[in-house]
DNA sequence: GCCACTGTTAGCAT
DNA sequence: CATGCTAACAGTGG
């Protein structure tokens, strides 16, 4: 479900409705959900809510210098609020209770891949697990954007999903970012092959930027804290499209398994370039 | 019922 | 170190 612009989405629902609230107390249903001792979770009672924040596909919530949830949704994570008395499904991994508030809001994960890590620092971004990853897609410079390539090899659509790479892109915008850039997922990452650097990283942002002010993609079951669903997903030009004509050239989108994920393409519009022959005849 | 598939990634093998 | 499969879980659809 969710990749880095459905997290976006959701930290920006989650946060125009729970800065300043106190958390009254977090009871957890899933035990596996918490990365860590359980004792830590108290501590958060009487605790005011400073900010939320995404980094990569993860959400961090804050609560003052030191004190911060951060959550990982994997899957099949979500946030919703929920009605004071209202029974928890059989998904509920957990439940923040806030002072002077009826509502509750709930931690839905219905695979149970997600994770919650408290993490007790002034820096969050130091943690291990917020530091190990690789840059913003929307941050990175060219400079940077090239130095990072250059230094990897392997099949592009790999290394989009590679999250020490860039952070946040999974399945669908892999797929839709190639197709933007117009490169075959199975392309060397040799910047030698990829003079294209700049137009991926222009194809990155157009994609990601360009989802985020869609809410995301809602294809399943993804929705914002709100309830919202995405609209990104009438924009899909090739995830989950094989057989369909290619909106661009009408070539049928076709599908690769690559690393173990399903990878959609238009074989016209994306083949793969040799180095000397058909630099610049894209189309 | 069985099998393939799903938006992630940790862990292990090569 | 880099890259490539697979399992972890639960559901859906053919």
């Amino acid at each position: 479900m969710p990749e880095l612009p459905e997290v976006e989405t959701i930290a920006a629902s989650l946060r125009r409705r729970t800065v300043g609230l106190e958390i009254a107390g977090i009871d957890l249903y899933f035990p596996g959900l918490l990365r860590g001792d359980a004792a830590e979770l108290a501590k958060y009672r009487g605790k005011k809510i400073t900010g939320v924040l995404r980094r990569g596909k993860m959400l961090l919530i804050t609560c003052g210098a030191n004190h911060h949830l951060l959550f990982h949704l994997k899957m099949t994570g979500g946030f919703q609020w929920a009605k004071k008395g209202a029974r928890r499904d059989a998904y509920t991994r957990l439940r923040i209770t806030f002072k002077d508030l009826e509502r509750s809001l709930l931690f839905r994960d219905v695979r149970k891949f997600g994770f919650l890590r408290c993490l007790e620092t002034g820096v969050p971004l130091d943690s291990a697990e917020l530091s190990r990853i690789g840059p913003e897609p929307l941050e990175i410079t060219k400079d940077d954007f090239s130095r990072i390539l250059a230094r990897r090899k392997g099949r592009l659509k790999s290394l989009l999903l590679d999250q020490t790479f860039l952070a946040g892109i999974g399945n669908i915008y892999a797929d839709e970012i190639l197709f933007a850039a117009r490169v075959h997922p199975l392309t060397p990452a040799s910047p030698l092959r990829l003079k294209q650097a700049e137009r991926l990283r222009a194809a990155i942002r157009e994609i990601l930027r360009k989802a985020i002010a869609a809410g995301g993609s809602s294809i399943r079951d993804y929705q914002d804290a709100d309830g919202m669903d995405g609209l990104f997903q009438n924009e899909h030009n090739v995830y989950g499209r094989k057989g369909e004509p290619c909106p661009r050239c009408g070539a049928k989108i076709r599908r690769l398994v690559i690393g173990g994920r399903s990878s959609f393409f238009c074989p016209r519009c994306q083949r793969i370039r040799s180095r000397r022959s058909s630099e610049g005849t894209s189309q």
